[in-house]
Order: C-alpha cells, then structure tokens, then sequence
DNA sequence: ATTCATTTTGCATACGTATGCAAACACAAC
DNA sequence: GTTGTGTTTGCATACGTATGCAAAATGAAT
C-alpha cells in the first residue's frame, strides 16, 4: 500500500465541481454557495480529505510556522515557557518547528532549516544569535524575537522581564532589612540575564555604601551548591544569598541546610524566575515571578505586528517578587 | 521590501544553466559534472539561495518532517526526553514539528495540524491515541510510536522501559533486606507506567505473603508530599516507599524529612526515571534508571524501518537500579 | 420576457522543485 | 574521421494548491 494521497482534485471529481471550488470551500472568506459548500464538505470528510499545508505554503507564501530555538539546558523555566508558547502560537494558528540547540549561539546550520521550511517567524530563547545570521535573516524579511535576552548590538526584537529594576528592587528590600553580608551568585556570565540581575542588585547597594560579595556560577544547581559549601567551610556564612536565577538559589539553599544553617533566621536566600519547584514545601523559596505568560503574549504580538516595522522593539516586563519561606 | 525569495530559477540564470541543473547540484547523488557544481554553488552561495523544503516536499513527498507530541506535565524526565528526540532527529535530517497537549489523549485536530504538513512519523510522549485516530494514520500510511507508553488494542509501535520486570527487580531488593511495611505511591491510574510498575512491585512480593499498602497519587510532588504526610500524621511510617516515579518519591521523601523521619534508617525510598533533580545532593534519591537515550534510538529506528511493515512492534528495554543514599 | 447587478463557478496559470527522457556532449578506440 | 560508450544537460511535466479573470448562473426589477 503506497502513500494514499487524497487531493483536491479528487474531492472535485466526486463533488462535480472543480479543483478550483474545493479550494475556495478550504479558504476562509471566499465565494462559494452554501449549497456547494455543503456537497464538497460531505465528500471531503467521506474521502478524509485534508489541504496540503506545504502545496499551500508554496503559493500563499503564509507556511504559519514558527520557529522555535532553545537552548538545551537544565532550567524548568524554559520548560513553562516551550509550553505555554507552542499553546498560545497553536491558538493563532500556528505550527511549531522545534530545535533544541546546544551553543550558546544559533548556529547558521539551525537557521537554515528554519529557512527551508519558509518559518513566517522566529523566536529565540536563552542563546543568541551572530550579526551575520540576523542580517540573513533580515534579508528574507522574516522578523526575529530574543526571549529573555536581548544585545543592543543585535537588530532584532527583544522581549524579556526588566531584571534590572527587579534586582533593584530585591536589593531595596535588603537594604531596607539592614543586612549587611551579601553575597550575590552569578549565572553564566556570557548571558544579558546574569549581567543585569548582578549590575541591579550590586549598583543600589553599593550606592548605599554596602559591599557586595559576588561568587561566579554558571546557572546550574551543582556548580551553586558547591560556590555555597565552600563559602560556609571557609568560615563565611552570609546573611543573604540571591542567585541570578532559581535553580542557583535552590543549590545554595541545599547547601545551607546541609550545613545546619537556619534559613531565613541565619541567612536569607533569594531567587529568581519562580519555576514550578520553588514552591515546593521543601524549598519554599522567595523569588522574583516573571510574568511568563505576558512575556510570551508580547513576543507573539511583536512578530505579528511585523509588517509595519518601525525597527526593533525591546520589550521589558515587570514581575513581582513573591515572599514565600526563604526571607523573613 | 517585500519576501524575497531566491528560487533556482534565478541561480540558474545567473550561472547559465538550467533549472534542473541547479536542482541537481542540490540533489545528493544527481550526476553533476564536477565544473558546472562548482559554477551553481558559487552563484547560490552569493545570492543566498537555499532550496524551498515546501516544494521539494510537494514533488518528493519526502518532507524530512517529524511530529512529536508530548503531554503537558511537570515531569522533567519528559524535557530530557524532548531534547534528546530533537537532537537525535536533527542527526538524521529531520526537522521536529512539536505539540504540547493538555489532554490525556492526542485529539483529533491536533494530528491534522501533523498531516496538514505531511509528517512522516508520529511520535507520542506521555499520552495515548484514540483508536479511529490510529486508523486514520494508518490509512495516510503513517508510522506512530507511542514512548513510554502502550496500549495493546493500539495498532501502533511502542517503547518503553520495561516496566514489569524493572519493578520487580526493586521489588526483590525489598524482599532481600527483609522489610515488610511497604508503601507503594501510583501515578495517574490510567497510564501503563504507574499501572505496570504497580504491578510488577506488588505481584513479586504478595507471591512472597507480603503486603503491599497502596496509594492512590497522580505523578504530582504535591500530592504525593501529603499522601506522605497524612499517611506519617495517621502515625504510619513505612520502612520503604516506593514512588511510581522519581517525582513522586521526592513529594515522599520531602514529606519524611519534614517530619524528622531518618531516611534511610526508618525509612527507604525508591523512585522510578532517574531524573537530574535526583541526584541533587539534598535529594540523592535511589532509583531506577530508564535507558533514556536508548529508547530514543529504538524509537527513531522503529520509524524508519518501518517500509518493511511487519505490524506494530512493542519494544521493552531494561534500564538499571542506582542506589544512592534513600536505601542501604 | 428582458435587462441588469450580483453571486458563483471554471479555466488557466503560478508557486519552486524533482525527474524521465532524449538531445548534446566528451572522450576513447579504431 | 567515424563509431561507440558513458556522462552531462535541457526540456517538459508533475506535485497540490490559490487566485485573477471571464463565463455562467442566479435573482431581482422592470
């Protein structure tokens, strides 16, 4: 049994009509009679007839793909983020092409099947892109969204939470406790997210005349419990820990409690994205929410939006913090 | 600046050759003379060409389009899943057209946005298939594979870790060190996971006069956390809980440590999948391991064979015991 | 019954590629 | 130079759909 294909031709053929009146019963908004409509409909669903998305494509030049590139890593948050984007982009109608990707940077190899496939769009989330890949891509004409990173180099869109003034305001609130033994854990230092969650924090507090101990990690949970283990064992057990993300915060706090450190009466520990597992009862852990499904509507709207572009757009959404056991 | 859109038409123009010609040339194993391949790629390189997948797909009916469908849940053990899947997908010059989905079973509507697009294969993670949808793809002659899953009224292939004989195996561990109050925590009841390795835990040992006390969960932490956490205030502390999965048994074994349960001294804990988050130092969560990448292979392979369609195929691999600090 | 405006339909073509077939070419052997 | 063999190329067509245009059908108004 070869590939069965059913086409428009054939719904025709039994319907006494031409390919060309299937065609339009399949458009949304054309002319067709409603009793015509009705005998192709019958057929069509006798015959389990479906339009060709790629023989449609071909003609309209609208494929409703999306390009999806991600950077294969451990956080859960991304996690919410591939979940709630292929629902909300499936709602509108579009399909999702996927491509977890290894590098920090969007190879030009990924790009290209994104190309091939004539994606209407594409969103990047946690890696970058090179310049030259953007103009490529600019060349097509196919408008481009970092998620949750932005470089003001880059000429495309940028959506993500304002980590500067939501480190500010997690550093305000330090301030306002009087602590004064901070220690600020780093994720990787190559990322827009790390830099500006530490440039916030640090810069209030400092202005305030406090010091601030920043130890370097790389956004894992092992790299932070082990930054954190070593700190206690060398006699320095701070007031404050506030991890450029969650799962940073989580290995610090891990490593807090194995050291019988009372949280949040010795130390106070703070993160950042509030994935899922924060709120675990274990963990409990204060942190900043970013307003996941508002950062996904915008970029949805961004690339929507495109065809009158009025050149890049960086987008930056608020958050709020959340106390849950971890802060007093 | 409209589309632009670089066919080989102009390539061919431009390098004074024809159409076919340029097609050749991106044709793997088209006969090319050596001079005139050289001649194309460097006008193609130049103008930036890349041929269109769409109407390549169209004539070849080969559109290198995989679908893969996963359930919404929290599981990580299904991120690692993903990311493996696209990789190994990506290997082999697919591209992944991806579908989250909040129900139970794959719809209908879902499957047509993969037919629409002429996927050659169907991948379904964590969710099952109404069977007239089977059927149907069995007309359009598409291979489906069910992972981590199966359902034999299901005319479709099937991979997982076998379930049965890898909780029997724990099972034998608990029999070995001699403890009786046993505890087992399901999954979903309706999934072939929880309902196999339930079975495969309790049959072994009632076949030794043990018994088996069972928990009705649903693969969440948190009920999982108060199952535990009633079932300790009701002034039941089991010597072993076994977990339908790692998440699960963290739910539990968070619960014991709450309330000051010794683990693994007063009580054992076992989980199921061997997630990243179990060997967090905090956690260190002896479990079972499923073959992960293993399964992917046989998945991919099973797709690709499958011209030589000697009807659905159930593939079981085994995956190994790790202890780590939860059992002795 | 005739005219006219409006809706519905079919014809023909285009999208960008792959491929069977035959023509053109290259090259060697005589 | 002729023949023959093997390779390279172009021509024409097909894939399944959408759409401008003109023909046909509908129906209202006279």
């Amino acid at each position: 049994m070869e590939k069965k294909v059913v086409s428009a031709m054939e719904v025709a053929r039994l319907a006494n009509v031409s390919q060309s009146t299937v065609s339009r019963v399949f458009t949304p908004g054309a002319s067709v009679s409603e009793k015509t409509r009705q005998k192709v409909l019958k057929v069509a669903e006798e015959l389990n007839y479906q339009p060709n998305a790629l023989a449609r494509g071909l003609i309209t030049k609208k494929t409703n793909l999306v390009g999806l590139a991600m950077k294969d890593i451990q956080n859960p948050f991304y996690h919410e983020v591939l979940g709630i984007f292929t629902k909300k982009l499936r709602a509108k109608g579009y399909s999702v092409l996927f491509v977890y990707t290894e590098n920090e940077e969007i190879q030009q190899e990924e790009i290209n099947h994104f190309l091939e496939y004539n994606v209407e769009a594409i969103i990047v989330t946690d890696a970058l892109l090179s310049s030259n890949v953007v103009k490529k891509l600019q060349n097509n004409n196919i408008p481009v969204t970092l998620f949750n990173r932005y470089d003001k180099n880059l000429q495309c869109h940028s959506v993500s939470c304002d980590n500067i003034s939501a480190a500010k305001e997690i550093a305000a609130y330090v301030y306002e406790k009087n602590y004064k033994d901070i220690v600020f854990i780093t994720g990787k230092l190559n990322t827009s997210t790390s830099r500006d969650r530490q440039k916030g924090f640090t810069d209030f507090l400092t202005s305030k005349g406090l010091n601030v101990t920043t130890l370097e990690g790389d956004y894992t949970y092992d790299k932070s419990f082990h930054l954190t283990k070593n700190m206690i064992k060398n006699g320095h057990t701070p007031e404050v820990i506030f991890g450029a993300n969650d799962i940073t915060a989580l290995g610090a706090l891990d490593a807090l409690k194995e050291a019988g450190i009372s949280v949040p009466d010795e130390t106070v520990v703070i993160g950042f994205d509030d994935i899922k597992m924060s709120s675990w009862p274990h963990y409990a852990l204060s942190t900043w929410v970013q307003p996941i499904e508002q950062m996904v509507d915008e970029t949805i709207h961004l690339l929507a939006l495109d065809s009158d572009s009025s050149g890049p757009q960086t987008v930056k959404l608020k958050g709020h913090f959340i106390h849950r056991e971890t802060t007093k």
